[in-house]
DNA sequence: AATTAGCAGTCTAATGCTTAGATTGCTAAT
DNA sequence: ATTAGCAATCTAAGCATTAGACTGCTAATT
């Protein structure tokens, strides 16, 4: 619908404002764009962007600030955007210095990416949609008090305190571990629940703990997460010039709102997502924008790793970066799952 | 120094100002008092108070603002305070709720703090000094990736990955566990270190990583922690009217820089103690006030409560939140180490 | 028919002035 | 030593003024 020349405006509006963060003035675009045209021209084409609305104006007698749609235009018509070089070997030899844990790899990747980026970034930990058992262990800690480790599908360890009727020895527990191990290696929750007959007093409280943990586990919905560089968004001047707004981000990111509401209910499995303003499925978040990607092995386990700022964000440069580190935990997560994972999942 | 009125007239003076947030006239002071003296009195005492440091004034011919020294009077007078009955239920009733997990006790009493006393909260993790092993498991992720879990003294597990120079199995892993937790169990990273003489490759590799780890923890200072309600925080007045001061406590929280500004190098056993303002040993939180407490195993494993908020504090009520809650991690600790603690630790 | 030069009109943001209200500082009386 | 009373001081809000930045419109130009 917009002709060659109003999109050349268009884009060149959105590029000044991102970067000026001030309305832009038809005698602006005159020099950046590369069309040979006077600002009236401008002027009466910014009319027609106003009126179509693409940009809109603070005031009467004031330059252009885009809108949603004007963004979206800009977004979807920056074509491939890679990463410099120097950035990637960064962000390379960073992962090499972090030794092996899951944990440190997603605190890196949201501390990195906040900070290239100068936004808010948050990491969700891979997810599986059943987790399966690896391997299960209890451990006493005095007379009838016990620690339960459980170790999923994926590296994932979690504990739990138990206390059982009467005391208990560790050789007793190790010999119950033992067995519950041979019997549930392998199976997912639904399978264990199934098979649960004829256990111990001990057993059983053994492994209705482990089926209460595995539930909290299928049900998360990207709740654990890593989320990092509140402080740079709060630098943003849409932010430090409204501390309401201000609040309410810090707000939702305390409640532990935030994951919920920037993920997109349908999420695509290649590439990189932005989702500009009102796009925004929750409300809270109609004044951001979000750049997300899909990281893992689709169908097997997989996270999300995203930007959230203000609509007026560096967009190339947070897509550039946001898909470069998905790359790199494609790579990670392949090794906790042990798999291979196809070519286009590998950062050159 | 003070007269018993000076005195009364100052902690009037600082109690009105808590809750207005604003200068404090002499006229207001008339009123609230139990002495029965005219405004003109108050102001010809408000003039030596001034004089003396416990108070300013913003201008001229405005009221009084108390300073870090008037807070100290304030607080060094509180007496007894004490939880309220229906609170201190409200809390025992959450804490029974959440079941066995240190992690989500500490959230608990981060959240539940900062809640109450509308500020930030940080809790660090109980700290032995020297770590001791309790347990430790190798599983086989692949062929030759493993996953180490190690157990500590105090239900602490820790994970690290450990990539074996060829591939190995689950059997062999699971034989070279049982000979390393024999060797090793119970004792602390100095003692292990003196054993490692006659080891396999694959062994030495495991303890290595082992090791590794325990220093880490032995040297971590409070770096793992629970910290929330900065929102709250930045809700209050002074933070609200001054978005430079607000993002400077972002970025100190987003760095983890807090918890090394606001922890006192001696921090006494017993008790509750409240840093007031530039008696906080870094400038960074000189406009601040820290109310903090130590808990755990005195001597054993201890960790710290504290809550960090504009000097202009509810400092009663923060105090008495804050011993409270101390307590109740007490009882926490002392299960996860197997101890008996002494009954003035105990809450009511 | 599209473009543009030129200028009047519009809006913001900064500055200064004025005023009402709050509160102290001071002095003289108690 | 205390207090009543009043002038002096300071803030905060409202209002008017002005400079500067752009646009919108019209008439001329290509």
């Amino acid at each position: 619908m917009l002709s060659h020349r109003s999109e050349a405006i268009l884009k060149s509006i959105v590029a000044q404002y991102i970067i000026k963060a001030a309305p832009v003035s038809s005698g602006s675009i005159t020099s950046d764009s590369e069309l040979n045209v006077s600002s009236a021209t401008i002027r009466n084409e910014m009319v027609r962007l106003e009126k179509e609305g693409y940009i809109t104006r603070p005031h009467h007698s004031s330059g252009s600030v885009p809108l949603d749609k004007g963004y979206r235009i800009y977004v979807d018509t920056l074509g491939e955007i890679k990463l410099p070089d120097a950035e990637q070997r960064m962000i390379n030899h960073l992962f090499h210095q972090v030794e092996g844990e899951l944990d440190g790899w997603l605190n890196l990747a949201a501390t990195l990416l906040s900070q290239m980026v100068q936004n808010v970034a948050l990491v969700t930990t891979p997810k599986t949609d059943a987790c399966q058992l690896k391997h299960l262990e209890v451990i006493s800690l005095q007379d009838s008090l016990a620690l339960l480790i459980m170790v999923f599908q994926g590296a994932k360890v979690r504990q739990q305190l138990i206390e059982f009727e009467g005391n208990i020895t560790q050789d007793e527990l190790k010999s119950i571990a033992g067995k519950l191990n041979d019997v549930f290696t392998g199976l997912k929750r639904s399978e264990i629940s199934k098979k649960t007959g004829k256990l111990s007093p001990e057993e059983k409280k053994i492994i209705d703990c482990l089926l209460k943990e595995m539930e909290a586990e299928d049900n998360r919905q990207y709740v654990e997460s890593y989320l990092d560089g509140l402080h740079y968004t709060l630098n943003q001047p849409e932010l430090a010039h409204n501390y309401g707004q201000a609040l309410n981000l810090m707000e939702l990111v305390e409640q532990r709102h935030l994951v919920k509401s920037i993920i997109p209910s349908k999420i695509e499995g290649g590439g990189v997502q932005v989702v500009i303003g009102k796009e925004n499925e929750t409300e809270s978040v109609h004044d951001y924008s979000v750049v997300i990607s899909q990281y893992g092995l689709p169908g097997e386990a997989t996270g999300t790793i995203s930007v959230v700022g203000p609509t007026r964000m560096q967009y190339a440069r947070t897509i550039a970066t946001v898909g470069y580190l998905s790359l790199v935990l494609n790579l990670l997560v392949a090794k906790l799952y042990g798999k291979e994972i196809p070519v286009e999942f590998i950062p050159d």
